[in-house]
RNA sequence: GGCACCAUGGCGGAGUGGUGACGCAGCGGACUGCAAAUCCGCGUACCCCGGUUCGAUUCCGGGUGGUGCCUCCA
């Protein structure tokens, strides 16, 4: 059990080792509520939720201590009040509970701790009075800014070097003109839209990043095991936190490993609001089954871009079908009360240990899943329908395991094949088809060829009939069944 | 201008100094009236040029091509 992790800080894959086992602390940046999530902040937070997973089995699930904020302080949540007029909270209680529905949907854990940034404005207060009293930041006409000069290791994580940054040239209104550096930040700025607290600086709002080290500070402590976040994010925003955090808490780290996720595009490019291709995580669940997205995000390396397609829905919808079929034939054959016990495989596990790699976790679950069809072919062509308890031991419980593991396999094979289509009435047709089918092989018997062409006419009209209708028929043994494409 | 990253079969996508995972699609066969599912088998894939090496897709140098960040963004 020895994780390895990518550390963005040191641009190489270093052994993970936690400051407590007994407490791992993993923080991530959280949504601004004021829409629907997209796909990518589902990558962001499924690559997270597998990372969460990990250090739960390796150290115990009461040990990892994982936290996701919630920014519901923010210009665009404001421009989103005014211009849906509704007040602040309603937008931010909103899309707060979507986002965690659509989470939900996806199989993501809850996290241990779901902060508020507006729960801990006080908290921002104090560290910005620190950060003022030490001489890290100044103040200027109701705002108060970082002074990056004061700051030597800044740039560090994201490589910049201070002199080769380019001015921003969408900086909030009146900040250029009050800053002492370019690359200066904003920690409090005046109230806004009546958004505002109280506070020896002046009334106002906090800065973008100040929310993130109070947060984290209040939640996990001063220094964490982990941070997260999309690459994005790197720059300013975690480069911030690690300046503001360090210097507030007279540290020299603030989180020992920084993960960061690529970004997923579309075919098209970079997904945008001005392309008009940002596809909301509301959306495809209308379409495809959370376990499907989330297969889908999981099938490139966290670090690597996904580009997201049509297609690569597709696939995964029918890779996640031959996983079914595990189940579903491991239920025909009486395994389904022994799949309950499923255990680890560390061996598998380990593979997935390396830097996330849940593509080779993959590759071994498929193995196992051709092995299982394998072992009980051969058997059944032995004429033996039952399955041997070596099968159930070495083959099946580990997939079950492994699939669970990932977040896969939460449906009934039956609920999964079937969906919500129309039972009784597929039902009826697929017993029509098979007595139809039955009455051909009798009249084939007695040797009446006209009639038993008719009857399998008459049997193959249903199963197209039903394939118009998204509905293929299996025969099986034991009769048919059917299935939704 | 600065800083990173990437280049693998039809597509997606791991990995490794020495018989090139895995998925999807495709092809051949078994099974089957047909179909589906399953099983068995198949495809001479590692951007180019040098170097190191007995041997490089894997290491080093150069080139070409692509991407991201430096500005709100997961």
């Amino acid at each position: 059990m020895k994780l390895t992790l990518y550390n963005s800080l040191t641009r190489r894959k270093e052994l993970f080792e936690p400051q407590n086992p007994a407490r791992i602390t993993l923080y991530n940046c959280g949504p601004t509520v004021y829409s629907h999530a997209h796909i990518g902040n589902a990558r962001a937070a499924v690559v997270v939720d597998v990372l969460f997973r990990v250090l739960r089995h390796i150290y115990g699930g009461d040990h990892v201590v994982y936290v996701r904020n919630i920014t519901d302080v923010d210009d665009k949540i404001i421009a989103a009040a005014t211009e849906q007029g509704m007040p602040i909270s309603g937008i931010t209680e909103k899309y707060a509970r979507i986002y965690n529905e659509d989470l939900a949907a996806l199989n993501c854990l809850p996290p241990t701790h779901q902060p508020r940034a507006t729960d801990h404005i006080s908290h921002m207060i104090g560290m910005i009075g620190t950060l003022l009293d030490k001489g890290f930041a100044y103040e200027a006409d109701g705002h108060v800014f970082f002074d990056v000069s004061t700051y030597d290791d800044y740039g560090k994580l994201s490589g910049n070097r201070l002199e080769n940054l380019r001015s921003g040239d969408r900086i909030g209104e009146g900040e250029a003109a009050r800053k002492r550096n370019e690359a200066d930040f904003v920690l409090w700025k005046p109230e806004l839209g009546g958004v505002g607290w109280d506070a020896p600086f002046g009334r106002g709002r906090p800065g973008w990043h100040i929310e993130c080290s109070a947060m984290v500070r209040a939640t996990l402590g001063e220094v964490i095991d982990i941070h997260c976040g999309g690459v994005d994010l790197k720059f300013p925003h975690h480069e911030n936190e690690i300046a503001q955090s360090c210097c507030a808490n007279n540290r020299t780290t603030f989180a020992r490993f920084w993960v960061h996720n690529e970004f997923l595009n579309m075919d098209s490019g970079k997904m945008s609001k001005s392309l008009g291709n940002v596809i909301p995580i509301r959306d495809l669940l209308g379409d495809w089954d959370g376990e499907v997205i989330r297969l889908a995000l999981l099938k490139a390396h966290y670090r690597s871009e996904l580009i997201w397609t049509e297609d690569l829905l597709r696939e995964s919808k029918a890779q996640l079908d031959g996983w079914y079929r595990v189940i579903e034939k491991a239920v025909s054959l009486g395994m389904d009360r022994d799949m309950r016990d499923a255990r680890p495989d560390e061996k598998f596990i380990s593979t997935i240990e390396n830097d996330i790699n849940t593509m080779e976790f993959l590759s071994g679950l498929e193995c196992l899943k051709t092995r299982f069809f394998g072992e009980v072919e051969k058997k059944e062509r032995l004429g033996e329908h039952t399955p041997g308890h070596e099968i159930f031991i070495s083959i099946l419980n580990p997939f079950v395991f492994m699939a669970g593991f990932l977040g896969f396999l939460r449906s009934d094979p039956q609920e999964w094949f079937k969906g919500g289509r129309d039972t009784d009435r597929f039902d009826r047709r697929v017993r029509d088809y098979d007595n139809a089918r039955a009455q051909a092989v009798a009249a084939k018997k007695s040797g009446n060829e006209a009639k038993t062409g008719e009857l399998f006419r008459r049997s193959d009209t249903i199963r197209e009939e039903l394939q118009s209708e998204g509905i293929i028929i299996e025969t099986g043994p034991d009769g048919s069944s059917w299935r939704q494409t």
